[in-house]
DNA sequence: ATAATTTTTTCTATTTTTGACAAAATTGTC
DNA sequence: GACAATTTTGTCAAAAATAGAAAAAATTAT
């Protein structure tokens, strides 16, 4: 069962015995938004993983995917058929990663 | 291979032989809108897909597949691994749906 | 070339998000 | 209970993102 984003980084802080007021600052955020952030009431702001991952010694690319698949569970786990949503949208994937190609504009440097 | 939402309404228009001009008109936004949403260019707002669905009698269910699934594609598209990030995203998005956290209803005490 | 259609640009208005502060609530300790 | 530390919430202005409209520019078809 994997948790949201917001209680990673809440599980991360606690056991590093860390307060919101001083993890805040080391984020360079306000402590009432890492508490928002935790409890799942404010966007996280992306340029906190790099900070995260350098603080608590994490993979940066583990933590962009869980990340990102937090963003994409908020979409669709209110749907019923979420694995289908999931698979078309891999399909339009591939799709837009293939037409993007023949135009040569895109970046896989941060895949 | 699947297209974009866009390319999607686009077939569906000029297979029914109506201009942008008049599709907007029908779909109550202006014809500029029209033209950047068939081209990728705009968000496309969701008051529209029961319209969609009424004037070429589709299933709306069906749309917002595709609706949502194109949301997420153009998220993941640009990452090598999309597939563990849609994974990812599932087990989140049942983790979210058992615990039934809304936004700003997360109580650590509970979970 | 002209006309019709489509795409892009530009501008303003509106909505949404953000950061910061302070107040309120919670938690832990004595 | 009282007290201090921590966490959560609410508010508000500023900043950022988005929308809508009109018109210019580009494309397509006749």
């Amino acid at each position: 069962m994997k948790e949201t984003f917001g209680e990673y980084i809440h599980k991360l802080r606690t056991e590093a015995s860390l307060t919101l007021t001083k993890l805040a600052a080391a984020l360079d955020i306000d402590q009432s938004t890492l508490s928002k952030i935790e409890n799942g009431k404010r966007n996280i702001p992306e340029e906190i993983l790099p900070k995260l991952a350098d603080i608590f010694n994490l993979d940066i690319n583990q933590l962009e995917k869980e990340y990102f698949s937090e963003k994409i569970a908020e979409m669709i786990y209110p749907k019923e058929n979420s694995s289908e949503f999931l698979k078309l949208a891999e399909q339009k994937a591939e799709y837009k990663r293939l037409t993007n190609l023949k135009q040569g504009k895109i970046d896989f440097k941060n895949a």
